[in-house]
DNA sequence: AGATCTAGCGGACTGTGGTCCGCATAGAGC
DNA sequence: GCTCTATGCGGACCACAGTCCGCTAGATCT
């Protein structure tokens, strides 16, 4: 018996995320979700959005999610694996259309603009998103330390400013340059900023401007659309 | 009746921290800790220092170290607020020694030299302290979404920095940019970056120190010691 | 259609952090 | 030393995330 299935969902378009299963010659372990499985996984999604939007992501409970989708708990934890798990989930739509943007998109978010204005545009979306799914996002980050930097999201997010860093021609460590960028797009940190610190949303937005305009260089390739 | 005390620990020399109660007129709801909370304070911080050491921050748990320290669980609570109060408190004494050293010991880390100077021994000496302490420090940190945001420690860390941006002539928001040096050393990025991007200690610092130098103005004014 | 196999279901159960509240007692005042 | 009060104690209790496992029923094969 399977006890442990979980597809690891993160909706990476070219790193990991959910794999389309089907039209394969059919001799592997992966057979595709029964009928009622992708049934109670729709209703689930639904009650969780629901609650979510009514009583904010961090007061959800996973017994509330459960009983309103009239699932078992086990039920829910076989399909999302744990409560960040469920809570990535809701975010999934809209992060797939980000990676798309920022990997296809016309630019300057996508390829075509200079690294250095993409990487401003990069910022400027994600904070963005923060501000509308901040405390989603919050949920769906906290716990285990460096659980967030584990996911696939991350490791898309920083290869992407990586390589947009190489392209920029920086010559330092890109890798770690693109870390401490990111450490500044942490919702975390954003939410902070904006509430607690009463920073509002353009000054933040000008603030990441001017920090990747100190930071990279101005020239480089730009990869053509 | 008294039912929720724990004096917000965090030993800042200038921003709470842990007060000084005596000698006071007193007048006022601060008396002193009765000897028995004392001694019992004392216990439970050699039992969890025992408890942490053999088996990793992140594996203590609260039952254990009040059983460990044969004092009850609200016991344990009314002393230290949560988990997070805890562990902050194991690491309150070398936080105190820390601030002591960038506020008023001897250069680079503290006054004396240049600015730009200062902040690059700052995050060397925060590198060295996550070094060996870094479980506890997540362990200390993880927790609510802004949580570790909000407290004093980290507070005290963002002034001082904003302080040192000030003065080295930074044109910008030296509060924003405190809040991403600050991002680089997040113990969470740097147990990442160590375990699992397999970067060596050095390696951090002379990115750290690299990066200082890119965003900070070399000159700038620097207090006498 | 019936048989068979196993993915998937549900909900009782566990472990852990954190709260509550009646009781004991340290310590101040006499 | 005796009295009095509120600080501090203890551990039963609660909430919530996450596990386990016997059973149900969807899919597949004949």
């Amino acid at each position: 018996m399977d006890r442990s299935p979980v597809s690891e969902t993160g909706s990476i378009p070219f790193v990991g995320g959910n794999v389309v299963q089907r039209g394969l010659p059919m001799l592997e372990p992966i057979r595709h979700e029964r009928a009622d499985a992708a049934r109670n996984r729709a209703t689930i999604l639904h009650a969780a959005e629901r609650l979510v939007s009514e009583h904010g992501a961090q007061r959800v409970t996973m017994d509330q999610v459960a009983c309103a989708a009239r699932v078992g708990k086990g039920t829910l934890f076989r399909h999302f694996g744990d409560r960040r798990g469920l809570m990535r989930a809701l975010l999934d739509e809209g992060e797939r259309d980000f990676q798309e943007g920022f990997i296809r998109g016309p630019a300057p978010l996508g390829p075509g603009a200079p690294p250095r204005d993409r990487l401003v545009a990069f910022g400027e979306r994600l904070l963005e998103h923060i501000e509308v799914q901040g405390d989603l996002i919050a949920s769906a980050e906290n716990g285990a330390p460096g659980e967030r930097l584990r996911h696939s999201v991350y490791a898309a997010y920083r290869v992407h400013i990586a390589v947009l860093l190489q392209d920029s021609g920086y010559p330092g460590e890109v890798g770690y340059l693109a870390d401490v960028l990111l450490g500044a797009l942490v919702s975390e940190l954003v939410l902070f900023q904006r509430r607690e610190l009463g920073m509002s949303q353009e000054q933040l937005k000008r603030c990441w401007a001017e920090l990747v305009r100190t930071v990279v260089p101005a020239s480089g390739v730009s990869h053509p659309a």
